[in-house]
RNA sequence: CGGAGUGUGGCUCAGUCUGGUAGAGCACCGCGUUCGGGACGCGGGGGUCGCAGGUUCGAAUCCUGCCACUCCGACCA
């Protein structure tokens, strides 16, 4: 395949048109035009972490619902383990400490006191330890682990928590990177190491079909190469998603961590025979992330379009009110028709209709509800309300600029048809996003030069402008150690890195891409975020 | 922590070189005309010009120091 003609149509308006962002027309500026345009989050006066707004925080509340029933249909179970974490705790792993050791969060006191009139950490209420607030939970769940599993009765144990978590990062950006971040981290402990793998890819596998299915963003999952581990992990796997501009989002990790973190923690249980054996356990997690990435794979230039699956609202039904006395007639039309429609399954649940009554011009709700991506809007006025019709935009159809595109349906059709629209928006929404996927993953290039020609050498300060090129799928040695770093050095000139090699892999491989020594699997090279 | 840049109403910015006491568009509020497609007119509210010193009769503007943010690098769900 050669490169894509596939044009970029979003970046294209990025850089022409400017209806959301104003003077400036990069990707990044986009993006924030549409996070803060659909009402999803700003950021607050803590740097680096932003407030998530009812509407981005609905948005969540969908993703946590939607994905909370699938991690327990993988028969794990909810729990909560605390914010802190003893310092000493994280002592014990060497790997994991080292690879969050930059960018934690330390409480060292216990109490305030006024001194020379500013309010500061008492010297006199010192923490014996400090405490860290968790980067992660794998050593205070592994401690609790340890203490829990005595038998092989006791295995497998799988155990998930939504909360929050703190990483120091130097640089943040809404939803992609705070330093406070909300997520769900799964964690298990196995008798076998085929049994934990399993587990691993068993995540993996729901990562994707929810990422697909809910989020309507398709992904490849593979295993991260080596230096893209997560510190202390055996084997790291990923769903990577590509952004609007050709970037790589990595949209879910899972890790396979071998026995060392239950080496480092003593999680160990007696086997049949009576020995005793070290655990081998996983952990796999995904994070608001998921919520930039559903923005920069579905946003376009009249905001953000969501997914029915994750839309806090399906049908936002906007009533044409001039403060005349037909309102009330329209009005009583419009709750009637909530009502009925609250009472459909759209994609396995009850649709969610809501009727916007705010005291506001009615193009300027409907408008509001174009930036804020509701999937369907209905507008209803007094010739709906006297003729049992309704009017409606789908999201999915209002792109490229055009102008707003109107259906016009009988009340009870409507009603009827309902979840079969959200049903179509849901998969529109996602086959234009596979289409662009495979349209701009290259995989006929056989040397680096090619490579390296392809995407082109960046400029740091150009590096936002630089054109769409997607990712190349190539065959590699998948070297390791110093050989490993020679390539990732190679790549980075590029600003490019190795995302993953994806699960489904060729009988064949050609030469390595990198060395022309014989391939051994195939992997995707990209830019990142 | 290194390199570059920027701090002026909610947003995007002008004004800074050449000091004279703060502006525009959008957003917001009021009234009117409109209102089945992101309206228009008139009126209005909102800013200690990042902070602290200094120079000056006078500082958004000049000087010094600090702080914050953005982008690049290192780090990263």
């Amino acid at each position: 395949m050669a490169v894509s003609d596939f044009k970029q149509p979003l970046m294209q308006r990025a850089l022409s048109v400017s209806r959301l962002t104003g003077n400036k027309s990069t990707f990044p500026d986009w993006y924030q035009a549409i996070v803060r345009e659909a009402d999803m989050a700003e950021l607050s006066p803590v740097r680096g972490s932003m407030i998530i707004k009812p509407w981005g925080y609905g948005v969540w509340e969908r993703i946590q619902q939607t994905m909370d029933r699938r991690i327990k249909a993988m028969g794990v179970d909810n729990c909560y383990f605390p914010l802190f974490i003893p310092l000493g705790f994280f002592a014990k792993e060497a790997e994991h400490v080292e690879g969050f050791a930059k960018e934690m969060a330390v409480v060292t006191h216990h109490r305030l006191k006024l001194i020379d009139g500013k309010l500061q950490p008492d010297p006199d209420a010192k923490l014996d330890e400090p405490l860290i607030v968790r980067p992660t939970s794998e050593t205070i769940i592994g401690d609790a682990f340890s203490r829990w599993i005595k038998s092989h009765r006791d295995l497998p144990m799988k155990i998930n928590q939504w909360a929050n978590v703190v990483r120091w990062e130097m640089r943040t950006r809404l939803f992609l990177r705070t330093s406070e971040f909300l997520w769900q981290e799964g964690h298990t402990a196995h008798a076998s190491r085929e049994d934990a793998l399993k587990s691993t890819l068993e995540a993996l596998e729901m990562y994707r079909e929810f990422s697909e299915a809910v989020l309507a963003v398709p992904v490849i999952a593979g295993e991260k190469p080596e230096n893209e581990r997560f510190p202390g992990a055996d084997n790291t796997f990923s769903i990577e998603a590509m952004m609007q501009d050709g970037k790589a989002l990595q949209a879910g990790t899972s890790h396979y961590l071998g026995t060392s973190f239950a080496r480092a923690q003593n999680i160990r249980y007696q086997g049949d025979a009576g020995e005793l054996e070290f655990c081998h356990t996983s952990s796999w997690g995904t994070s608001t992330r998921l919520i930039g990435g559903l923005i920069m794979t579905h946003g376009d230039d009249d905001g953000l379009r969501l997914p029915p699956a994750v839309a806090p609202r399906q049908v936002v039904v906007v009533p044409m009110l001039r403060g005349k006395p037909e309102d009330a007639e329209v009005l009583a039309y419009g709750q009637a028709l909530v009502k009925d429609l609250e009472q459909q399954f759209a994609l396995g649940e009850p649709i969610r209709a809501l009727l916007d009554v705010k005291d506001q011009k009615s193009a300027d709700k409907r408008w509001n509800w174009v930036r804020r991506g509701a999937p369907i809007i209905v507008e209803l006025g007094p010739r709906d309300a006297a003729g049992g019709q309704v009017t409606f935009m789908r999201r999915d159809d209002l792109r490229d600029g055009d102008r707003v595109k109107n259906q016009a349906m009988s009340r009870d059709d409507f009603v009827t048809a309902a979840p079969g629209l959200l049903a179509s928006i849901q998969q529109t929404l996602f086959d234009e996003a596979k289409a662009r996927l495979d349209a701009n993953i290259v995989s006929d290039l056989t040397t680096f030069d090619q490579v390296a020609e392809h995407f082109g050498q960046v400029a740091d300060e150009d590096e936002e402008a630089s054109p769409f090129r997607g990712w190349v799928r190539a065959s590699w040695s998948r070297p390791s150690g110093d050989d490993l770093e020679a390539v990732v050095q190679k790549l980075k000139a590029f600003k490019l890195t190795l995302r993953n090699a994806p699960m489904d892999q060729p009988v064949s491989f050609g030469p390595c891409i990198f060395t022309g020594a014989p391939g051994v699997e195939e992997i995707l090279i990209g830019r990142s975020y």
